[in-house]
RNA sequence: GCACCCAUCGACUAGAGGCCUAGGUCGUCACCCUUUCACGGUGAAAACACGGGUUCGAAUCCCGUUGGGUGUACCA
């Protein structure tokens, strides 16, 4: 590694959202930046217009400040690298294809779509290696010029060697060798002017003095035709690390197919910032030690490649409920009730009282992984009556020993003087002394003709939330 | 098909030749705490893909097999 700071980037291309793989891949970038003190850069890599999404490049930018991630230099921040939108650098790459054309080093092509892909059909049909057959590349250069001049449309091909190998180091695997004649001669710049991928990440990269490119698994089979770019351009190669994939349950690339991969889905869903990036940042890298919990500034502390792994990790929604579950726990009751109320309200329950929604919000929040989940325990702070719904609780109900209990409480409650969970447990030890019933026979009447349900917090809390009419009410209504 | 990458509990992983009776976390199960549930605590079940080497000694190094993944576009 050279004593220059590192330059990273995070590349996506604006296809509507911000999966989670590429969240990661964001991640690690800046963790690396931070770590080592260097620079952050954001690029759009929009160079193809039939996949145009409107306002894709905004979601981004949305999704990536959602989950903390700055960057230092990119589209609407600026920097001395610019313009960050490829579509805005076409003459940069025009320049270069036409450098590489009067070198040698890349041929006009005027095969057709329909012709390759015929082509294609034939050699795959074969049972031979799919890539392009070279047609054009023998093409005599007054061939090239008339076609030209006909004014035929043409795509521009690297011109890989056709013998020897290539070796290549990558940060996270080590030495790698590619023979020369596996490399197909890859389209640089499309008969529509626009470079592909493959020319214009190295061109950018290489402009923007880019150190290191940090990016996913599945550019590793691409690699040597970037590497020989660089050796054709004459430019120092920068170091790469191709982080693991991120898994599907069944071990293929995580896709949209099976289930959430978008960063808003998450988010949406009541997932937090804070606990997605811890969890994202240990699905392909640990810090060598025990820890589990991070936050974003800890990460950047104890980031680095060398502790990377090399196989694909499955993205387990379990554990990343986990996470959520914890960070939620630690969110102070007013950050908590933000997130609640939108379910309690979709739930019935009126979050006009502020305090009281707190306290709700509160009471559940070691029952919930997920905010929406809280919908699931205050029905019965919505619903008038109460309904149980077999024998066995009605029997608990209208037990002797039940009803006893419930008469009891009814008229210790009336005579109460606050209604809170302290002075209403008291209570309850009052009427065990009143009835001699205790235990399971004692509670389970009242909890059942309170909430309906079996379990659930603390019943002098079940009550007090409940106040005292409501109370009365459900205790009258399970009395003969 | 071809190229490349990968391979430790169900999942995420620790392990860079002896510290491994393979550790931690999620999940699962049991017990404790609790009126109950949740939280919390304690504990358990659970893995080095296979076969050859190298070595006094291999989860760790080498080779092969098998399995999986990615790529193979005028997409990124």
């Amino acid at each position: 590694m050279t004593a220059t700071t590192p330059r990273v980037r995070f590349a996506p291309s604006p296809t509507g959202y911000l999966h989670v793989g590429g969240l990661r891949t964001a991640l690690y970038n800046a963790l690396f930046a931070r770590r080592y003190g260097g620079t952050l850069v954001l690029r759009i890599e929009d160079t193809d217009r039939s996949r145009y999404v409107e306002g894709a490049a905004e979601n981004l930018a949305t999704a990536l400040a959602w989950a903390g991630i700055d960057f230092d230099e990119g589209p609407g921040i600026g920097g001395d690298h610019g313009p960050y939108v490829q579509s805005e650098r076409a003459a940069m790459y025009a320049g270069h294809v036409t450098r590489l054309l009067d070198e040698g080093k890349a041929y006009h092509c005027f095969c057709t779509p329909e012709e390759l892909d015929a082509s294609r059909q034939r050699q795959i049909a074969a049972k031979r290696d799919a890539a392009y057959d070279r047609r054009c590349r023998s093409l005599s250069e007054a061939d090239v010029r008339a076609r030209l001049e006909a004014g035929h449309p043409y795509t521009v091909r690297l011109k890989v060697p056709l013998a020897g190998q290539l070796q290549l180091r990558d940060l996270i695997r080590g030495d790698i060798t590619v023979f020369h004649d596996a490399i197909d001669d890859q389209v640089l710049m499309k008969s529509d002017g626009f470079p592909t991928y493959h020319l214009a990440n190295v061109v950018d990269d290489h402009l923007m003095g880019i150190t290191h490119v940090i990016r996913g698994e599945e550019w590793l089979p691409s690699t040597p035709k970037h590497v020989l770019l660089y050796e054709f351009f004459g430019w120092e190669t920068p170091q790469f690390a191709h982080l693991p994939l991120l898994l599907n349950a069944d071990r293929s690339k995580l896709s949209k197919r099976q289930g959430d991969v978008a960063v808003e889905d998450f988010r949406a869903k009541g997932i937090l910032p804070e606990a997605l990036v811890n969890f994202v940042a240990l699905l392909g890298w640990n810090p060598g030690d025990d820890r589990e919990l991070f936050t974003f500034d800890e990460l950047a502390a104890a980031f680095s490649l060398d502790r990377v792994s090399k196989a694909g990790a499955v993205f387990d929604m379990e554990k990343l409920r986990w996470f959520n579950a914890q960070y939620l726990r630690a969110l102070p009751a007013d950050a908590l009730t933000t997130l609640c109320a939108p379910w309690m309200r979709e739930a019935g329950f009126d979050t006009a009282d502020q305090a009281r929604t707190e306290t709700v919000a509160a009471t559940f929040a070691n029952y919930i992984s997920l905010p929406s989940e809280i919908g699931a325990f205050i029905g019965f702070l919505v619903h008038d009556t109460v309904s149980l719904d077999n024998d066995t609780q009605r029997a608990a109900v209208t037990s002797e020993d039940g009803q006893r209990v419930l008469a009891r409480f009814a008229e210790r409650a009336a005579g109460l003087d606050a209604w809170e969970r302290d002075g209403i447990k008291a209570m309850v030890k009052q009427v065990q002394q009143d009835t001699g019933v205790k235990g399971k026979g004692l509670f389970m009447p009242l909890r059942l003709a309170h909430s309906g349900e079996e379990h659930g917090p603390d019943l002098g809390i079940v009550c007090e939330l409940l106040g005292r009419e409501a109370c009365l009410t459900r205790i009258h209504a399970c009395l003969e």
